[in-house]
DNA sequence: CTTGGGTCCTGTGCGC
DNA sequence: TGCGCACAGGACCCAA
């Protein structure tokens, strides 16, 4: 589910109600979700103090007093949905009558200091999380080879093209591998080449300089784009407060096959294909 | 090294 | 209503 625009957001609902507040109580629901979760996880968690939180790519990184950091990654179903007393019960999950926390996927559980209380909820369980020294997270083996934020400054038009030359995979594929740009999903790379007028299955080197060029702004701007509209819900995704971001009302490609090209005049159909196992969406009269 | 495919897991929506 | 199948926002791991 979650690409960056995502986790971004998710971020800045968790900062206000975690950052400066103890960790009373954690609760472990299973012993993994995608990997085995670390040794005496919940323990170690509880009544420390969390400092800023951070994101890299797709990871939400918390900070700990104690000099390490809380990684977790939200896979393809995973959420951080915040309840308790002080905002009301925010139910969810099938039953709808158990408490906030109780639900059939809620694997982990955290009560913050002061009464809140954030519950991770993973059904497909492709989400990890990590409790690691906070100076040597760049070390971390889910985070040692992640490309530049697309957002930040070493993400350029100079950079993609040195990591796009001489590659024959088609720059789909080339967009979503996290070693060379961290942060893109299906979504957004679907989105960016239609705004860019790159077709998915063009081969990566075969990308004129201009079009590159393009291909950069595309990705940052659709990138600020959904992060203003609070992400993209899809399914019954939302937001850390419950609220649905907006941006998949914004879309011109993803998930509108057989709809009208949304660019003035082009009178073209959006076409699906599969690619990389994926579905991949665009143009055929825009895009090439 | 690069590239493509299978795999993990559960839920949902569709055609019949 | 039930059943089987395709598909879903990710990314690791391995074979060629």
């Amino acid at each position: 589910m979650p690409e960056l625009p995502e986790v971004e957001t998710v971020r800045r609902g968790l900062e206000p109600v975690m950052a400066g507040r103890r960790l009373v109580r954690v609760i472990q629901r299973r012993p993994d979700l995608r990997w085995p979760l670390p040794e005496r996880f919940a323990e170690r968690l509880t009544g420390r103090r969390v400092g800023p939180l951070r994101r890299r790519s797709k990871y939400l990184l918390i900070d700990l007093d104690g000099d390490e950091t809380l990684i977790v990654h939200l896979g393809m179903s995973g959420r951080l949905l915040i309840g308790g007393a002080t905002l009301g019960e925010f139910h969810h999950g099938a039953a709808g009558d158990s408490a906030f926390g109780d639900g059939k996927h809620d694997h982990v559980v955290f009560d913050i200091e002061g009464g809140k209380r954030v519950v991770f909820n993973d059904a497909r369980r492709f989400g990890a999380m990590d409790l690691w020294p906070t100076a040597d997270l760049d070390a971390h083996r889910l985070l040692a080879s992640l490309g530049p934020e697309p957002l930040g400054n070493a993400f350029n038009e100079d950079y993609l093209a040195d990591r796009l030359a001489g590659r024959r995979m088609p720059i789909k594929a080339a967009l979503l591998d996290q070693r060379i740009i961290a942060g893109l999903g299906n979504i957004y790379v679907c989105e960016a080449l239609y705004r860019a007028g790159v077709a998915p299955k063009r081969p990566a080197g075969s990308i004129s300089r201009p079009r590159i060029a393009a291909l950069t702004t595309a990705i940052r701007e659709t990138l600020m784009d959904a992060i203003a509209a609070g992400g993209s819900s899809l399914r019954d995704y939302r937001q850390a407060d419950g609220e649905l971001g907006y941006f998949q009302h914004a879309f011109r490609v993803y998930d509108r096959e057989g709809r009208p090209c949304r660019t003035q005049n082009c009178r073209g159909t959006i076409r699906r294909i599969p690619q990389s196992g994926r579905s991949s969406f665009y143009c055929p009269k825009c895009q090439h």
